[in-house]
DNA sequence: GAGCATTGTTGCTATTATAGCTACGCATCT
DNA sequence: AGATGCGTAGCTATAATAGCAACAATGCTC
């Protein structure tokens, strides 16, 4: 819902940042102003903005990346969102499964993960590991993308796919068919937007268990969140 | 730095976006501008805003808190940040020593942690778990205090206080002088502008061999920082 | 419940913060 | 060396924004 009066300069100083935060190599600012479809100068001032107040850095190249204010950020970030707290307790017991566990939030059609831990990793290790990763090709964004309202923006196929997830009531991705590589994938109950998933090599009987493993992590996160309004803490 | 042509709505905005972000129960609008020194109406238009892009919402009782989209703010700060991910197996080594162990960083003289596990406390259970304390009351908040170029504004105790701390080579705090509940800080090496401590019931002798491990362990998480360009990936 | 104080927010409009254009020095590639 | 693309400063027109006033909603006290 637009506000009545929208500041323009937060928002697309907002996504300055947000593309930044996903550049730990660095970004330039023409490549960033044809990506988001602004008029270079402005990036640039926007950019230089951050700068000052230490959410970006220049590299030696003259490009742009994460600078030292993103640490107060993350913390901050962390902080406010309380979901990876709440969620770790849940997703530390999906480890015994020996698949790939991740705990993700959708942005622009990608998925960007809080937690991925591969089997064997230790809960510590899953944290801020991994960046972007195409929705449609994911659990996590499958699952994600079949609770938005209007699928008529997707390709025919992804929309059959979404329709079906919907109807299961859980995501099944098989990046490559017949391969068993699959991803399982489950929202969190409640107003959060972020899902779970389990991935990796996956036969067909163990589907539906692995499904009622996730519902029930899932179920135990969205229950520390049930209240739409004041928080306990 | 300031850049020829800064964005003030873009700052004023960011600093909207910190304060609602660490008050998980919700702020009102006036309360914030009284708070950031600014016009209300510019607070609310800044706040719907935020709330627009899903990373504010308002309560039952018409105060702001954070939205949905501080989830995904959260997943890409940690990603570009890196440090909690880099820092958390060395964080956990510490943990036998039977003390908090944090990490944080600064905000407006105060610490933000990134990390605070108390005695017994998995690592896991560390996250996001404690929001904003007053950096002259930590052993956080002193190191990084200590490493400022400018300590004029600062009272006379705390600035005498800062320079010991410069003198040493690391913080130590006691909140109840006589106590012997001390906080001993380190800053980590590198261009991080973070800093870890152990706190707790902490005997004269015991100082200088905890110090000796923070900084050994503040030196490997400095270590994978080392290059202040291109990080490995 | 009534009265008062405080709050969140809208519309209007003046103003100034911002955006775009141009040009220049710098960096990279062939 | 030349060509191309880059990051960015200065200038200036403009429209995005800020502040004021007013109103509906909420909270507190008696």
């Amino acid at each position: 819902m637009l506000p009545a009066q929208p500041n323009q300069s937060l928002m697309d100083g907002l996504a300055v940042l947000q593309t930044v935060v996903g550049h730990p190599d660095g970004i330039g600012t023409r490549q960033m102003a044809r990506d988001l479809g602004l008029e270079p100068t402005r990036i640039n001032r926007l950019l230089k903005t951050l700068a000052h107040l230490g959410l970006a850095q220049q590299t030696a190249r003259r490009k742009y990346r994460p600078g030292p204010a993103i640490h107060v950020l993350a913390a901050q970030a962390l902080f406010g969102s309380g979901l990876l707290q709440r969620a770790v307790p849940h997703l530390e017991k999906l480890h015994r499964l020996d698949l790939i566990v991740a705990l993700g939030v959708l942005w622009r059609d990608q998925v960007c993960y809080l937690y991925h831990a591969a089997p064997g990793m230790k809960p510590s290790q899953a944290l801020g590991r991994v960046g972007l990763f195409p929705a449609t090709r994911s659990g996590i964004g499958m699952a994600l993308l079949a609770e938005q309202k209007d699928l008529h923006r997707f390709p025919v196929a992804v929309r059959s796919e979404l329709r079906q997830t919907r109807a299961r009531g859980y995501a099944l991705v098989e990046p490559q068919p017949g391969r068993r590589e699959r991803s399982l994938g489950v929202v969190i109950p409640g107003g959060t937007q972020a899902a779970i998933a389990l991935s990796g090599v996956i036969a067909d009987q163990r589907v539906e268990p692995l499904v009622a493993e996730l519902r029930q992590a899932a179920a135990g996160i969205g229950a520390e969140e049930s209240s739409p309004y004041p928080r306990s803490r």
